[in-house]
Order: C-alpha cells, then sequence, then structure tokens
DNA sequence: TTGTACGCGTTATCAA
DNA sequence: TTGATAACGCGTACAA
C-alpha cells in the first residue's frame, strides 16, 4: 500500500505539503502543487479513508435503524435519508432493530464508540430517555413527535389527516368501525393518534372489541378479517394502517363470498391503488430527508411533515 | 473523551494490558484483569472504533450497490444480506446506483480507500471487468451468473424456472406471447437468460414487438398494456417481470373493459398472490446472505442458488 | 505475565 | 509558502 510518506518521499516534499495538495487547501504553489500531483498520478496513490476519519474525528457515517425495509414506510423514509445523504457525502449504515432492546442499546454505544457520525432511529423500542445522554456522543433523531422532550427529530404529522379520516368516515354514516394497529397504543405513538382522532371525531374510544393491535402485513390484515367474521361483529367500515393490509382484510371476505365492508388504508400504496380504497400518503420521504440534516448537524429541533388524505374516488 | 492511556495510567497498568483485557486476551493474571475492569467500568470507558479500524486495518463494513430498496429484488437480497452481516458482526452501508458508471466507480474508489471491507453489487451497469482490478482492495461480488469471468457471485439461477414457465406457457397452447424485461438484454443479464429460456422453448426468438423493455414498475406495466392493445397485437399471454408489474398490464384491460389476457409476474409479491397468478420465487434473501458471505471472505466462488416456480392455481 | 515503544496513515499546529 | 512533528487512539511485536 503506497501511503502519504511515499508519495512525500519520491516528490521531494514533505507530507504536510503533499496533505495540503490533497485536500485541495491554499497555502502551496502552483509549481510545487503541479509536481505533487503529478506524483500522486504516477503512483496511483489515493488517502486511507480509516486514517482520515480518525485524523478528523468523523467517520462520514450515519446510523440508521429500520424494522423491515419490505414495508412501504421504512422503504420511503430510508430512500429519503439515503438521496439526502449522498447529497452531503454521507453513507448510510443500515442497521436492524427487530423491537429489541439489547440491540437498540448496541447501535447507541456504537454511535459512543465513534462508528458513526449521528444515530436515526425510524423506529424505536427504547425510551426516548435512554437515547438523551448519547446526545453528546452525536446526534440522536427519532422518527416520530417526540412530545415535550428535548431530542432531533423529524415526522410525519398524522394526526391531522387521521381526523380527516375518520370524518370521511362520519360522514359516510359507518356505525361498526374496525380499528388496525400496528402496535399497542401506549407503546406506539402512531396507534396513540389514531385513538385521539378517533376520540375527537366520534366524540368516545373505540370499542376494544374492535380494535385489533399487531397489524404489520397482509397476512395479518386477513387475519383481521377472519377475526371480524368469526366474531359476528360485522363491521361497516375498517381503517388498517396499510394499504396492504386493508386488502387482506378484503380478501378475506373475498374469499368467503361476503360482502366486503368500507376499507381504508395508508401509505398510498400499489394494493390500495388497485382497490380504490381512500388512504392517507405520509410523505415519508420527505420526512427520512429531515431526518438526515438532522443527523449531520445541519440542522436542529422538531420538523413536523404534512400528510394528505386522499379519496382516491377517481378510480 | 476518555482513552485508553486514561485506563492505564488510573489502574496503574499498561496500555498493553489494558487492551489485553478489553479483547479478553490470554496472559493477564485474574486479579490485574478484575481491578483493570473495574477502572474501565468506573471510567465508563468504551474503546474507539476509528482508531481501532484503523489500527487493525479493517471496518468491518461492507458496501452494498443497491438501485430500488422498494423494489422486491433489492428488499429481499437486503433483507438476507443484513442478517448475515448482523450475524458475522459486520456493518452494511447502503449505497445507491441509479444505473450511473460514475456513481458505481466511485465505491469502488471508497473499497480502494478502505471505506469498506468488502463490495457487494446487487445491481451494475460498469462491466464485471472493470471491477476486477479492485480485487485486491478487498472482496467485490456480484449478484448475477459472471459466465467465465472469475469473480465471486451469488445469484438465483432462474434459466430452469424460466424455463418451466414457459413450458407452462406452451402446455397452455399461449400463441401471441408479450415480454416484459427490465432493461435491454444485451446488457442485463436477466433479459438475455429470458429470451434464452424463450428460445429453448418455443424454438424461436421471441417477436421484438411483443417485446417491452425498460419494465420495472406498476407503471410500466400499465403502459405495456397501452402499448399491446393500442398497437392491436393482442398477446394471449403476458410474462412480466414481477408480479407487481403484471398486476399493471392487467389493470389497463381493466380500466378499458377489456378481456385481461393470461398474466404471469415474478418476485412472488402481493399483487400477484392477490390475483392467483403464476410466479417465479427467486429466494433473493438467500441469495444476499450468501453474497455477504464472498463479501467477508468467509467463502469464495460462484453461488448459484434454485429459483422456484409457482403457478399458485390453489388461489 | 507485564510493560515499552512503535506502527497504522492522516490531519493540524507551529516554527521557519 | 514550506516542513518537522505532534496529535488521533488503539493493537502488538518484542523485551523484560
Amino acid at each position: 500500500m503506497t501511503t502519504i510518506r511515499d508519495v512525500a518521499r519520491i516528490s521531494g516534499h514533505s507530507v504536510a505539503t503533499v496533505s495540503r495538495v490533497l485536500n485541495h487547501k491554499k497555502y502551496v504553489s502552483p509549481e510545487v502543487r503541479a509536481h505533487v500531483q503529478s506524483v500522486i498520478d504516477e503512483l496511483d496513490y489515493v488517502p486511507n479513508d480509516m486514517a482520515r476519519d480518525l485524523s478528523r474525528g468523523k467517520t462520514m457515517n450515519i446510523g440508521v435503524v429500520c424494522l423491515n425495509l419490505a414495508h412501504p414506510y421504512y422503504a420511503d423514509i430510508n430512500a429519503g435519508i439515503m438521496s439526502a445523504a449522498f447529497a452531503a457525502g454521507y453513507n448510510v449504515v443500515l442497521l436492524q432493530s427487530k423491537y429489541d432492546n439489547e440491540q437498540e442499546r448496541k447501535y447507541l454505544e456504537q454511535l459512543r464508540r465513534k462508528a458513526f457520525d449521528g444515530l436515526i432511529f425510524t423506529t424505536h423500542n427504547i425510551p426516548v430517555e435512554e437515547m438523551l445522554p448519547y446526545r453528546k456522543y452525536g446526534p440522536v433523531v427519532v422518527c416520530h413527535d417526540p412530545g415535550d422532550i428535548d431530542i432531533d427529530a423529524a415526522y410525519s404529522e398524522r394526526g391531522p389527516s387521521y381526523i380527516k379520516a375518520f370524518m370521511w368516515a362520519k360522514r359516510h354514516q359507518f356505525k361498526r368501525i374496525g380499528l388496525l394497529l400496528p402496535r399497542d397504543p401506549a407503546l406506539s405513538a402512531t396507534g396513540a393518534e389514531t385513538i385521539a382522532a378517533y376520540k375527537q371525531v366520534f366524540g368516545h374510544k373505540p370499542a376494544p372489541s374492535y380494535t385489533r393491535i399487531g397489524s404489520m402485513t397482509y397476512a395479518d390484515g386477513y387475519a383481521a378479517g377472519e377475526y371480524f367474521v368469526t366474531r359476528g361483529l360485522n363491521p361497516d367500515f375498517i381503517f388498517a394502517n396499510g394499504d396492504d393490509i386493508a386488502t387482506g382484510v378484503g380478501q378475506y371476505y373475498k374469499d368467503h363470498h361476503l360482502p366486503v365492508p368500507a376499507l381504508m388504508g395508508q401509505d398510498n400504496q400499489l394494493s390500495g391503488q388497485l382497490l380504490g380504497i381512500p388512504t392517507i400518503d405520509h410523505h415519508y420521504r420527505d420526512v427520512g430527508a429531515a431526518a438526515l440534516r438532522l443527523a449531520i448537524g445541519a440542522a436542529h429541533g422538531k420538523y413536523g411533515l404534512h400528510s394528505d388524505f386522499l379519496t382516491r374516488s377517481g378510480n
């Protein structure tokens, strides 16, 4: 491996001068610069990023904690993070979570150990409070509304769209409303916001028997359909946390030759487009881009972005 | 920042001993080990990964070049890479390509500069020959059959499944077969394999007018449907490079109240499952896991994995 | 078993 | 405008 010292020795200049040429710094005469550059080219020398990182104290990469890349939330938010990172010269280190507290703590430790310059939690299981002590090692960003907690955050303002969605349901006179949530509302902001919007629109909490948690995939939706049918709950409207999931619900009804209740999804996915059901577009790409700017220290604070309720009535 | 030297000074031992304790090496007496560990705990010291990387000459991360994470091919292959990487203690650095030669060369340069220990091209635009010189800086892995070229590779053996798929079409007496390919077969192995299988089964090349390239998304499928209809080509079977894409084709026909031709997709996606059309499962997760083992140097050579043709006739 | 001292390759400081 | 040298923080021959 050829090093900066080889270039220095062969060019007859100091490593300091070679370093200046490499980094396009001032205070190098044109002649010296040209000569050093010619030696660099001749030796086909490139600097070692590990040494550069250590010397500069920066890794130029950002850790991103994800649950499941196949899920549209993560796919979209990642796409936003990636393109913003590329533009800023950063690399993205993908970290999988699986809602495992130990793993998440390990990633915080990696931040402390300077494995990356900043950390984005697109999802997390540990309480935000546990992240706070790590901010002294670099920016820690979450992707939901952190409330009063002082931590950098980029997220979709889902509340207003949820309210629009339930208003739509109310206008359509739906009475028995099924709710599919990703996780226990006590633990997940998404679920809590859904419940809150429901309460605001209908004046009361959703019935527990009409609320299903742990809904993440098409198969979960299908199982939810079976649940509603076999219990004889007979919902006339089902609000799912994803178009794919809503589609799964509908498929159960179709497979059993039952009339499909009105469905609503989220994330503006292909499956929902095919069914022509209403959805909510959370603009997760923009959320990802904002999160990255926070993670590289180019911004600070809380960024709540708007989401859009789409009826897709044109389909 | 507290360093190994602080631990050494305060514990009254040498940095070498502290290093041995940190890395659980032999030749440290139990008493000394316990005492040093107590000082480590007390100071809440953790080693700096950048310094460790430089000293060891390894970064413990693998670069993965991707086109589009939302696409099932990349989502699945990435899931396989990620879980194998996690198991082996490596981090995954996601790199986007967009079929830009300059970007791909930049990633090879990053390998040379020790930004990562190995590089996986889940897709690439530059010729494989251009990668060969970089193998001296670390493993370079491609995710398709490289033919005679001597480079590490993990990929799905698509040919046999393509042949099964076309045999199925032949048995069904389809005569006018539309073919949707991701890219020009001259540039893409996928396309070339599809054409080859077609030729082997039907004894002749597909008609150019029935072959569409640049097919990647649902929207492309929809456009392909329009193409077939407006040209009056009237295909009785359409073989698409993805279930979503096949679904797009079908949707065009439905939207225009035309009888939908027989469809076949790939990647075993939700949309194809809904339609109950045949598909091919390429097992990209396994491909990803194999690619990672190559990228960390735990294996060498070419790994062609089997794919499965699924009729989904049960639906 | 322990400690000294050097190497890893670069950037940055300061004197010249 | 240049160059010598000290960081950066850790691992590890080699000596003791």
